[in-house]
RNA sequence: GGCUACUUAGCAAAACGGUUAUGCAGUGGAUUGCAAAUCCAUCUACGGCGGUUCGACUCCGCCAGUAGCCUCCA
């Protein structure tokens, strides 16, 4: 029984899709200015599980995840860099899909564009109107007017008349109240602009997350997500533009995932202080960030810190090393180890407790390994099954062990480990334990491990 | 000022009203020519003060500290 931690009630609820057998989800993703980073990559990766774990117990999922490639910030920078708006947009939508993929994280099935969502956006903004909910204000702009809305705050716990106007931005006096937001912008000269009822202009901030999920997954369905800061105000103003246009609820469970912190700081593009997804990928291997990823909870805060990410390698390495030359059973058969890991996801998606059950499958996979390859065969089964839940550990183990990251490439060709790992047993043959050891010093300087198994010797980079 | 979380051993990170979390690191042992890997054993905990309870890391209250939100942000 599945049980997800739901920001509008702030508790644990069992998960009762709204169709039996089937979910719809929506996850806000990017606005594409730049390149991600590592907040944006747990965001992937948090839904990613989620997605993937759906799926494996059974249900019928849809996921959507937009892209918002229109805003402010884009202009800005497609101004700063002197370039088109849908060349940069275009850029990092790619750059953001190589990540992705680095990542091991599954597309989604549905990725809407707020370009290419228009119509649906300005049919929205008309229903708003129609409802004496939004109005133009006297620059010309269209605004959301939040008092009218009678649940406005439930999702983020606010109260209008607590909320502290112009603390961070001045007032904006063309709104009726300070709080209300722009559903579409009034186009300045040199501005992109589409035609809309209310002149040229582009749609604000959140407008576009409410029409394309209503699109692509009804007015009313299970599952919405993103990163802690979107609850408020974006999420809190989806769900006032969506019930305010539709007359129903909008979403049943709202999901929000912790941020990265690095120095105990939170991440952010306005700090300054993100490392991009592609940065630290070329220091760490991208399992080892999935990994570093899911070993804490979603909701958790996240510090990133090099003793982490070595951390995170050292574990994806012992269960990688579990698997190493053991023979795959092809049919998977659950047993308690299944149980356990599923009774960890079913709470929460918690991936910290599943991922101590693969440390205790890879500890009965090491002990029998040896002496009861049938068994071994199994449970290896089992633990890539389980694992492939979590996106880890799909990889051939050899592989992995010998491939080298960023950091740790000893430029050297795997023949010539390997004609050294020859001379060093024909040296342990002979007893020129001098030898032997030297040779295994010379690569362990370069980052090789030697390693004497039964069957010979094994070497992965360190 | 309002609101929301969090505080676990050397580091990271979970669960649970009474029973081993887990990973890395440490210590002892097995194994090894010596190592490594592996296995076994083992040391370091639940921010502080009260309360509820036969019993609290776990529930409640207060205090302290940390982080986040209060129209840039995943």
């Amino acid at each position: 029984m599945l049980k997800i931690y739901n920001t509008l009630s702030r508790e644990k609820e069992v998960f009762t899709p709204k169709v039996e057998g089937k979910v719809g989800m929506y996850v806000c993703g990017m606005t594409v200015y730049d390149y991600c980073h590592i907040g944006h990559a747990r965001v992937m990766v948090v839904f990613d599980i989620v997605a993937r774990y759906l799926r494996y117990s059974g249900y019928d999922l849809t996921y959507v995840r937009n892209v918002t490639d229109i805003d402010d910030k884009i202009i800005q920078r497609a101004n700063e860099n002197k370039e088109e708006i849908s060349e940069l947009t275009e850029r990092f939508i790619d750059a953001m899909h190589e990540d992705e993929r680095e990542l091991s994280v599954l597309p989604p099935d549905i990725e809407p564009r707020a370009t290419k969502s228009m119509d649906d956006i300005i049919l929205m903004i008309t229903a708003l109107f129609e409802k004496g909910l939004a109005y133009t204000g006297s620059n010309g702009d269209v605004f959301y007017a939040v008092d009218k809305f009678a649940n406005y705050g439930a999702l983020s716990g606010k109260k209008l008349d607590e909320l502290q106007a112009g603390e961070r931005v001045d007032v904006n006096l063309a709104k009726k109240n300070p709080f209300d937001f722009v559903l579409w912008k009034k186009s300045k000269v040199d501005e992109p602009y589409w035609n809309s009822p209310w002149g040229r202009g582009r749609p604000g901030w959140h407008i576009e997350c409410s029409a394309m999920a209503t699109r692509c997954l009804g007015h009313h369905f299970d599952i919405h997500g993103g990163g802690m800061d979107l609850q408020f105000p974006h999420h809190e103003n989806e769900i006032a533009q969506s019930e305010g246009a539709t007359g129903e609820k909008f979403v049943n469970v709202w999901m929000h995932n912790g941020f990265v912190r690095i120095n105990e700081e939170k991440m952010s593009k306005s700090l300054g202080n993100f490392f991009t997804v592609r940065e630290v990928l070329k220091q760490y291997r991208a399992e080892i960030v999935r990994f570093f990823v899911l070993s804490s909870h979603y909701r958790s805060p996240l510090n990133y810190s090099d003793e982490q990410l070595d951390d995170a390698g050292s574990a994806v390495t012992r269960l990688y090393t579990a698997l190493r030359g053991v023979v795959v059973a092809t049919d998977v058969q659950a047993t308690d180890y299944t149980l356990r890991f599923k009774q960890a996801m079913d709470d929460d998606f918690n991936t910290a407790v599943a991922v101590a059950v693969l440390f205790d499958m890879a500890r009965e996979l090491n002990k029998i390994k040896n002496n009861d390859v049938e068994l071994a065969a199994q449970l290896a089964a089992e633990l890539k099954e389980l694992s492939s839940v979590l996106g880890i550990l799909q990889d051939d183990p050899d592989e992995f062990l010998k491939t080298a990251d960023g950091t740790q490439d000893s430029g050297l060709a795997e023949q010539a480990i390997e004609a050294l790992i020859a001379q060093r047993i024909a040296a342990k043959k002979n007893k020129d334990w001098a030898l032997a050891d030297k040779i295994r010093d010379d690569l362990k300087a370069q980052g090789i491990v030697l390693e004497d198994v039964a069957t010979g010797t094994s070497w992965r980079y360190e």
